[in-house]
DNA sequence: AATGCAGCCAACCGCGTCAAA
DNA sequence: CTTTGACGCGGTTGGCTGCAT
């Protein structure tokens, strides 16, 4: 399913996630949010790119992510919003509550497009076969009358749509997945946590004892020194090259969220 | 039982955009 | 205005799974 494990010149982890990574991000996230994920992996003890990691968030290990099978009303809505958006998955993805982008495209690619194209087929024979009808009747009675194209037809339902239609208005549809954060409120919300066994309806309620042992604090920083045993994640100092503006950003970001201490 | 093949999906890659310096 | 870095997006790939032969 996933690509093999593989490690580049850099010594960064390559391919299939395991259980104890998806800890490890899923605890540092859900304590101190995704502050900078250039910075990320080093602070949550693992060997993967800033990149990795947030695809990994971003499609798989978000707590509103559904990963169920797609109901007839989603699909149905992905060929709808496909019709008038084209491949702008992001787009849709914020119109699917659940659903990440890359879930929506691989449920294209695989079923719906094939289906999409089926349809397509089925309403072109039979416009055929309706417009031959109707063209013989209405040259009958208006030889004048100009029959409107499919794609006249398509382009008027597409401009009339009140869906979002453009980058700028992105960011406010429904959920902005960069934006995504835990609040106060999912902790809330997992502390009163009864389990229902059922792995992927449930809150992820994350063993921060001992998932954290080897995370860092972006106040660790403030210390100048950090020292711990994990070999995957080195030792750490405020230096030049570290950027004041992303901390104070991290600050403003999470300081209504996180409780410092320990 | 062994092999081949297609379907599926998690993850990677490259590029574009945007904001800050 | 230019450069740089972070982030997000869409296309593509690698490999697992299940079915057919």
């Amino acid at each position: 399913m996933a690509k093999s494990l593989s490690f580049d010149k850099n010594g960064v982890k390559k391919g299939a996630w395991n259980e104890e990574e998806d800890d490890k991000l899923r605890a540092y996230i859900q304590r101190y949010g995704h502050w900078n994920w250039g910075l990320l992996p080093q602070f949550a003890g693992l060997s993967r790119s800033g990149k990795s990691c947030r695809l990994r968030w971003m499609n798989y290990l978000r707590p509103d992510l559904k990963h169920g099978n797609f109901t007839k009303e989603e699909d149905d809505l992905i060929v709808d919003l496909h019709n008038k958006l084209g491949n702008k998955w992001s787009t849709m993805a914020a119109k699917l509550p659940g659903r990440s982008d890359n879930e929506i495209k691989n449920r294209w690619n695989t079923h719906l497009k094939k289906r999409a194209h089926e349809d397509e087929m089925i309403v072109l024979e039979n416009e055929h076969e309706g417009s031959i009808e109707l063209d013989q009747v209405e040259q009958k009675e208006n030889p004048n009358l100009e029959v409107l194209h499919e794609g006249e037809i398509f382009l008027e339902g597409y401009l009339e749509s009140p869906s979002c239609s453009s980058g700028t208005e992105l960011s406010s549809c429904w959920m902005s997945t960069s934006d995504y954060t835990v609040s106060s409120d999912v902790a809330l919300q997992t502390s009163d946590y009864e389990s229902t066994g059922d792995f992927w309806s449930e809150p992820f309620l994350p063993d921060i004892t001992s998932s954290i042992d080897n995370m860092l604090s972006p106040s660790d920083l403030i210390d100048g020194y950090v020292s711990h045993d994990q070999s995957s994640c080195q030792d750490v100092t405020m230096s030049d090259e570290f950027s004041w503006s992303t901390f104070d950003s991290y600050f403003q970001y999470n300081n209504e969220l996180v409780d410092w201490s320990f």
